[in-house]
Formats: structure tokens, sequence, C-alpha cells
DNA sequence: TTAAGTGTATTAGTTGTAATAGTACACATC
DNA sequence: GATGTGTACTATTACAACTAATACACTTAA
């Protein structure tokens, strides 16, 4: 369920959040779904617990999971909020992007022809 | 002509990186062009020499600049290898946040009309 | 020739973040 | 009560970014 890769640059937490921010994203972790203990994670990816405490920390905060003492961390009900808030960023590092292409002189139309290309292979991703 | 903004996240070096690129991308910096000494250039910003190095070294690297001992660091003559790796990589970070806007459920149409609003006031940026 | 200004190299030390290690506490469930 | 959950805390290691100080080689111009 979550992979990491220890020779990435982005941190090991930092990767946790992503993978679980595409999970929901993606439907695979549906709302109310449980996402593994601190801990069996902790085994399974051979790190430390500390790591992943820090990633559902995160998580909680952009409101995309629910932590309970003794029970467990959960994708919340109602994900709606997340859901806006993880387009907001993610259009907001796109439109960066995007001004670095016209910045660099990079033409429109390679940009289209670039960006048609990778949403018809869609299913591949 | 360089301005730092030490609350980033991105190293110092990166900042100087961007900016050169960015500057002869938009042919503020022309070919044959002197950057500013690396002395000069730690005092203006503030910070140490070493770190002005890094990036011109770096700047050298990409074929952007020639460094030479004695005289200075100037823009290359020949630029064109430099360009062509500088959109490669650029295109290169736009498929990934657009695999990464795919994997989020952002649809086209609203990828699109980001797209074409940027590039429409391309004069702003 | 000399002085000043260039890039370059080396070594050492400081700072901040990521990650690990170990321990302890509070809560829920059976 | 035992087990498994999240949480909190301190200490430590590892690494990257950055600073600091010094030295060297080269170019230019007085």
């Amino acid at each position: 369920m979550f992979q990491i890769d220890p020779l990435s640059r982005m941190p090991v937490y930092e990767q946790i959040i992503t993978q679980a921010e595409q999970l929901v994203a993606r439907e695979i972790l549906k709302p109310g779904d449980p996402l593994p203990s601190v801990r069996s994670l902790s085994i399974t990816l051979g790190i430390n617990p500390n790591t992943i405490q820090k990633a559902y920390s995160e998580l909680d905060r952009r409101e995309l999971t629910v932590s309970v003492a003794g029970k467990g961390c959960f994708v919340r009900k109602d994900i709606s909020s997340f859901l806006f808030g993880l387009r907001t960023r993610q259009m907001a590092r796109f439109e960066e992007t995007v001004r670095q292409m016209i910045s660099f002189g990079i033409p429109l139309s390679v940009v289209e022809n670039s960006l048609h290309k990778l949403y018809a292979n869609k299913e591949e991703a």
C-alpha cells in the first residue's frame, strides 16, 4: 500500500503524506477506511515509528484523516475540505510551473501537446 | 539583478542558479555579458563568497557560463546547448506536475483553462 | 613590477532538518 | 489485565546548506 524510495531526495515522511493523499484522491482509500497503524507500517517499511507519526500528524492537520488514541488513524468521513485544499495546492504548483515555461520561452503549442498526450494516456498513470 | 529570499526553502545557491537561468532565458543577460564577481555579489547579497562560487560552478557545469580565473564569469557565446537542456528539464518538471493533476482527478478542461489564461497574460510575467 | 581584482581550492566549523532510538503515557477493546 | 492503538518527550546520529578563514593562480592596469 505504501512504498518508500530511500534514494529519493523527498523526505520519507513527505513520501508517506503524498502517497496517502493520492490513495484517497484515487479512491483506493475511502472515507472511514483505516490507515495502517503507526507501528505496523513502521515495521512493514522498515522505518522508525516517529517518522510515520510525523506523516500522520500532518495528514490530520490537512484534514484528510482523524487519528484517535486507542483506535487508529482513519480517513475522514467528510473529505471535501481536504480535496478542495489538495486541488488548490496542486493548481498553484501547476501555475508556478507554467510561469517558468513562459519565462523560459517555451511555446504554448509545445506545452499543449505535452498536456494532451499525458491526459490521453491517463489510464497508465 | 539578483535577489535572495532567506525565508524560502530553496537553498540560496539554487536561487542564484535559477535567477541566472531566467535572466538569460529572458535575454536580460546576453551571450558575452559578465555576471557580478563572486566577491561583489557576496557583499551585495550579504552571503558568503563560497555560496556564490557553488552557484557559478553549477552554471559552468550546465554550460550557461564560462568562468576564467583573473577575468570573471561570463555568459557563453553559444548558449544553444544550455537552452536545450533548460527546456528539457522544465518539460520534465511540467510532465511530473501534470501526472499529479491526473492522479488527483483534476479535469483536463480545468488545466487547459488555467494554462491558456497564463499564456494570455504572458506580458505580466 | 606592483597592486588590485578576478576565479579557484581547501579545511574547519555552525546550523537546521530528517531520521533513528528508547521510553513513557493515555485510551480503546477484548 | 493484556494487547494494540495514538501521542509525547528527550537524546542522538547523519547529512546538507552555509559560513569562515586562508591561500593560490591568473588578468589587468597603474
